[in-house]
DNA sequence: ATTATAAACAAACATTTGTTTGGTTAAGGA
DNA sequence: TCCTTAACCAAACAAATGTTTGTTTATAAT
């Protein structure tokens, strides 16, 4: 007997895996996870609501499903963001940039990340939380890498950038200003003094 | 006949529309409005579900009523802060701190204007965003009235500094920086340039 | 052609939800 | 003391929601 090659579990061509995790991104990204039904979902994705649980067990499974494409997205973004640029400031305002981007134009995956939080859902918080530190712990250390005034906290320059930049997605509309317009004026704020050098 | 005198409603002593109010608040904030049932907002306030509609006619009219009341503690506060600070600056430092106070630890009712925003309820977002204005425009007026640096746009300014302010409920925790401490380094790195001076 | 099974359908189920309806109680004015 | 009614109770209702169960279809491999 020959040993059984490892056989792929041969997926289908008419498989919706794909539109369904789309529609839940897009839901969940516009209209909050709670007020995103499954019966929602599964019309878009052209699908019955108890077919979902053919691909996963549960709402929340879903979600996290998400969670976790929106992250390997805005992760790949940043590692390529970081590898493009080598100075400290030049590459923060790269994965700014990136992150504006994403967050506001480019991915429902990624904006989910901002408008669904890990405390929102009690029972699921850990591994959320966990999910997100692998990006957030790249905006982390491009700032922590930054050649700072001491009397500057580097945690709290952290809290003002990612803060202002997630909230933008409360009162960004396309048009006008560009995401990474945006990513720039605000790091120019930071970095000069905002004050008229004159009376 | 006596043109008769207007009657006040005569209130009872043993009215629990203060305590319905508060739980409501609490629950909103720390749960958000959909995750809240008016079953948890009886319990805590000590009465039954259905008792709630004496009050208000709807859940939604419950949150606009605590909607109010958030507006109008943020806009007293504003006010003495207003007035306590002539200088620009001070007075947006007053304003800022003031703001960080309220939504971190003081008030439930400004919570919720933080957590549940207009754009989540469809039917009264526009009542919602009406009672906001309130509050957001004394904000706008004490950064507009900052001397600012011709290159620097006051709207940017606004929406860096509020975003990180009201995202900062996400991530602030009692103990360590006061909000007022956060509220005034959030300042100092806007102001001054944050980079270090020497290489 | 046959067969195994991926991927869906069809239909219901058990809760949870906001809300309504009619009755009850007790405080305050006359 | 009587009567009004503010303020609540008790119980249910209809709709919405996440989920389950048994069945069917169509595709890839044999």
């Amino acid at each position: 007997m020959t040993l059984a090659a490892k056989q792929t579990p041969a997926k289908r061509a008419n498989n919706r895996n794909d539109a369904l995790l789309d529609a839940a991104a897009h839901l969940f990204a516009s209209k909050g996870y709670r007020e995103t039904t499954m019966r929602d979902i599964a019309v878009i994705s052209g699908m019955l609501p108890g077919s979902i649980y053919y691909h996963y067990g549960s709402k929340a499974d879903l979600l996290l499903a998400v969670y976790e494409k929106g992250v390997d997205g805005l992760c790949t973004r940043f590692d390529a963001a970081i590898a493009d640029a080598k100075a400290p400031w030049s590459r923060l305002e790269a994965v700014l940039i990136a992150h504006f981007e994403t967050i506001l134009d480019q991915s429902d995956y990624a904006r989910v990340l901002i408008r669904v939080l890990p405390d929102h859902l009690p029972e699921i918080t850990a591994s959320l939380s966990r999910l997100r530190d692998a990006y957030e712990g790249r905006i982390a250390a491009a700032i922590e890498a930054l050649p700072l005034d001491p009397g500057v906290d580097s945690k709290m320059l952290r809290f003002l950038l990612l803060g202002a930049a997630n909230w933008s997605q409360t009162w960004y509309r396309p048009g006008a200003d560009s995401p990474a317009d945006i990513a720039r004026h605000f790091l120019a704020i930071v970095r000069q003094p905002v004050e008229a050098s004159d009376g």
